[in-house]
DNA sequence: TAGATTGTTAATCGATTAACAATC
DNA sequence: TAGATTGTTAATCGATTAACAATC
């Protein structure tokens, strides 16, 4: 909308492209602190800016990515992230023979470097993007490096202390969720 | 806890390991059709398979992917979705480099016949990995084909008939989440 | 038997929605 | 002015939690 010049954005507009009520939107925006105006609507760009803000997207976060294979190398590619404020520093991995390459433009380090490099550099955000097996063992390290923030794509409960945050990504439990609306989906094919 | 040999789990321990309210775990177990018995909990077994039904995880699912990037390629190598009744049989992109060849054991096919191979094939879940610009079109030739479901990586809204089923995968919106809680622990070091 | 646990009803809590005065 | 929209209070709805009898 801000490329087809538009100034101003009402929540009803909002409300009807997400498919959610117009006061809900409201409510949910109140949250950001922007003030709208009666009749007409939100600025669009404070608008835009009052959101990045408050979701952290301002705050430039350094981070460090461990597990170099094909999920860890999608991360490192999608310029996404870069927009949210993430910046992936370097990746780690403990396969020698991935050791000293580059991916997307970012050194690959050993893993065993990483928790003297995450407390020398002043690292806060982990990635895990390691198999299952070896992830609580990257979060260990991380903890003791000083992560404060964990971004974990390992389908496993991680253990940590309660001043670190993590954040789970659990693609199989979306892909339940997908495979649950497909059978609800046909078992009432009327329905929806 | 199967490994270890244990036969029956009480939704106390389950609650207890997930952080979660005793009843909330009774109530969610419950809408699996699972009977449990009071003083020793629930069959381990029966409930894993409880669980596994009525998750749809029991119906093999053949789907197609497209979008050979780096995600595709990761999706297309994870064993864990098999687990899930999910097989990926084949990937599909526009790069003639890509076309023909073989990401782990599975062939690149041309996007130009992916309708076609849909509708051939009797194939009813579509996996989108493409830049968000083409996604669109992609959901609109999937949807051509006739597929009923797809599994959506690309930060787009689709547009689709509300017959077909659509899972987005926001890693975007996952991120903003762990950046959000960041900012919130720093402002409030004290609690959390 | 005593005590842990289930299944379920009732109470609480919070989120969503409805309603509406204020505003431009 | 009329009407669209905001901000906010009140009402509704649903989900979570508490309580407890039944059971093994």
């Amino acid at each position: 909308m801000k490329a087809d010049g538009q100034k101003f954005i009402s929540c009803t507009r909002i409300a009807e492209g997400l498919d959610l009520d117009p006061t809900s939107v409201r409510k949910d925006l109140a949250f950001t602190g922007i003030i709208g105006r009666p009749r007409i609507g939100y600025d669009l760009v404070e608008l835009m800016e009052a959101i990045a803000t408050f979701l952290g997207w301002r705050k430039s976060k350094e981070a460090f990515l461990v597990g170099a294979g094909d999920l860890g190398r999608a991360l490192m590619g999608y310029q996404g992230f870069r927009e949210h404020g993430l910046e992936i520093i370097a990746a780690f991995d403990k396969d020698p023979a991935l050791i000293g390459q580059q991916i997307h433009g970012k050194e690959v380090l050993d893993v065993t470097s990483l928790s003297d490099l995450i407390s020398r550099m002043g690292i806060f955000i982990g990635i895990i993007v390691t198999p299952a097996a070896v992830a609580q063992e990257v979060a260990d390290t991380m903890v003791a490096g000083g992560i404060e923030a964990i971004w974990n794509f390992a389908p496993v409960r991680l253990v940590v202390p309660d001043t670190v945050i993590v954040e789970n990504v659990e693609l199989s439990a979306s892909l339940s969720v997908l495979s649950s609306r497909l059978s609800d989906a046909r078992k009432a094919p009327t329905e929806q």
